[in-house]
RNA sequence: CACCCCAUCGUCUAGUUGGCCUAGGACACAGGGUUUUCAUCCCUGCAACACGGGUUCGAAUCCCGUUGGGGUGACCA
């Protein structure tokens, strides 16, 4: 792109040699109009690449989520490529269940998702031509072994533009061990400052004009000259070599959210694309997919950045253009290490069984590592995606608040439509034996009554007192205030005065009862009301009191009331 | 062990071209207020630039080092 801007400069330069004013604005009223033209035809492709193997780990959806909303920002594709080339551990039912967690986070994808098994063809016709152009070999490690196949690591680096020269090496060579230079690579090792050796081993590439030198400092090895003949398999060793020379190079690429990356390439091996059994390593089936798939930007975690390296090279060998990175800083647990299946909460599955909202778990992970920049944190779906922008992603780990996803959830619960919320509490409550689904009108006022308190679908397990007489008892609390003098005598008034029902007709008429019998019994008023609730409800906290009341209706309320005695008994002799 | 990366309140973060920062917001926590009760709401408080150097008139922001953490290291993805 920049070259072809380049040359129209020119091109214009020349035509318009006598106006350059008129060439320098027709230049960029061009460059314009092509960045529009790009832009409309836009051709970001991203992809979210999970193995199924088991649940979907929270840490893989927020990749998938960072990937949705790049895509849905940069007005491209947001595609699922699903990586079942391991049979052993992939299954049917955890693609079902992948499915299942984007659906339920209305994670869209715009294209048939693809099986990376169908395309494992590819993988291994790439690994053909990467031997037939010199760049990857057959080498076996040890004895008798199978042959596996290897990328060679390109020698030649001058012209790759990923890769660039850092300086002139001079370490001190371990004298014990011997320099071996070999098809396969490089083996040496360093001395450490305890003067112990230090294994290494590198890529040839890694060694640009190396010379190796013996203690009266005479060039004994040079690896230039013996290219051709390491390349055709002969190994050299060499034994009295106590320092090396090299031209150090390293391979860089700028990355959307960690900046430039570097690794020198004396730091790298050859990798293995081809298992000794015939099956495509992942680094080879992954880089040709995305190749295939045309994926411009790659948004995955931190732990691929080494791949990272060794992909780029992939990349240019297969003939095909680097893409974007990306790379997501990992979510850990709450002692600050990676998550583990023992944690607990590591999976989405967990969240959504919990009774979390899908916007505010999605939301929630939106923030985990990246933030609009202003104040904003409760976003809608639109609002995250014109504010997403991938360089804004913070390059440090984050850990899951448990506290604040409960209280974000908690604010879409508040405000999420009456008839979503019932819907919801009525499949949560379902699992109850004391739940009674047929009384609809009943189970409406319910749940209207108690939405506005409810931060977690999981929650409504505390609404048994609303269906049954077996409600759970705050054993200490109603030992400290029905035992207080008068409490139990003032609640069996109530529960006389209140088996009419006439007094049910509104709230006002029975807060006035209340008020009235809690006075003749030496009660100030609103005393009465803990007393009247841990009797009723059990618990100390609830709805409003008085609606409460009013749902449960006189026969109820008066002959839970009528029990207070028996009830104080009960935990008293717990 | 080697290489790569990271480092602001307990947690998520704002801060990124050095001065509007005696470091802001949110969650959590503590105290107080409104509400006869529950919840909500309001106010206040607590609390951080990992450490040590350097550059500079001035550094959370730039450089170096240390410490701590994470990732990767030939046939997992």
């Amino acid at each position: 792109m920049q070259c072809a801007s380049v040359k129209l400069k020119f091109l214009i330069k020349t035509i318009y040699n006598p106006c350059y004013c008129c060439a320098w604005l027709l230049y960029y009223l061009l460059k314009d109009f092509l960045q529009r033209f790009r832009m409309s035809t836009n051709d970001v492709r991203v992809r979210f690449a999970p193995s199924p193997t088991g649940q979907v780990h929270i840490g893989n959806i927020r990749t998938a989520i960072f990937n949705f909303l790049f895509a849905r920002n940069q007005g491209g594709k947001f595609i699922l490529r699903v990586e079942d080339t391991d049979i052993e551990r992939s299954t049917p039912e955890a693609i079902a269940k992948l499915f299942e967690v984007m659906q339920w986070l209305k994670l869209e994808v715009d294209e048939e998702p693809v099986y990376q098994t169908s395309l494992a063809g590819a993988h291994l016709e790439a690994a053909e031509k990467l031997i037939a152009k010199g760049d990857a070999y057959k080498f076996a490690k040890g004895e008798g072994g199978e042959e596996a196949t290897l990328y060679r690591i390109p020698i030649d680096v001058e012209s790759l533009n990923f890769v660039r020269k850092v300086g002139a090496q001079s370490v001190a060579l371990h004298p014990d061990k011997d320099f071996i230079a070999g098809p396969e690579g490089i083996s040496y090792a360093l001395i450490s400052k305890k003067g112990k050796a230090v294994p290494l081993e590198a890529c040839l590439a890694g060694f640009q004009n190396l010379k190796l030198f013996n203690e009266d400092n005479d060039c004994i090895f040079e690896l230039v000259p013996n290219l051709e003949a390491i390349l055709s398999g002969e190994r050299f060793i060499i034994d009295a070599a106590v320092r090396a020379e090299y031209d150090r190079y390293e391979v860089f690429f700028d990355d959307l959210v960690k900046g430039q990356l570097a690794k020198p390439l004396d730091s790298m091996k050859d990798l293995v694309i081809v298992r000794s059994n015939g099956t495509p390593v992942f680094h080879l089936a992954n880089v040709c997919d995305d190749a295939s798939q045309a994926i411009s930007h790659i948004i995955r975690g931190d732990d691929h950045v080494e791949n990272t390296y060794r992909h780029i090279f992939l990349f240019h060998s297969l003939g095909y253009d680097v893409p974007k990175y990306a790379h997501l800083p990992m979510i850990v647990n709450a002692s600050g290490k990676p998550y583990s299946k023992r944690d607990g909460d590591a999976f989405v599955g967990d969240f959504k069984a919990k009774g979390y909202i899908a916007q505010a778990l999605f939301n929630y992970l939106t923030l985990l590592g990246w933030s609009p920049g202003d104040d904003r944190e409760k976003m809608s779906l639109n609002e995250i995606i014109k504010a997403f922008d991938i360089t804004r992603v913070k390059s440090a780990a984050a850990q899951m608040d448990m506290n604040k996803l409960f209280n974000l959830n908690g604010q879409y619960m508040e405000e999420m439509p009456f008839t979503d919320f019932y819907s919801k509490v009525a499949d949560e409550l379902a699992q109850y034996d004391w739940f009674d689904s047929e009384n609809t009108g009943y189970n409406h006022q319910v749940a209207a009554l108690l939405q506005s308190r409810t931060k977690l679908f999981s929650q409504v397990d505390a609404w048994k007192y609303f269906y049954s007489n077996e409600y759970e008892l705050n054993a200490k609390l109603i030992r400290k205030n029905l035992s207080r003098d008068g409490v139990i005598s003032a609640l069996s008034a109530l529960a006389e005065k209140l088996s009419s029902p006439e007094y049910f007709a509104s709230k006002e008429l029975l807060e006035s009862i209340v008020a009235e019998i809690g006075e003749a019994n030496g009660f100030a008023n609103g005393k009465l009301n803990l007393p009247i609730r841990l009797t009723v409800s059990g618990s100390n906290s609830g709805a409003d009191l008085y609606e409460t009341l009013l749902l449960l209706g006189a026969e109820c309320v008066s002959s839970r009331l009528a029990r207070a005695a028996g009830i104080l008994e009960m935990v008293s002799a717990e």
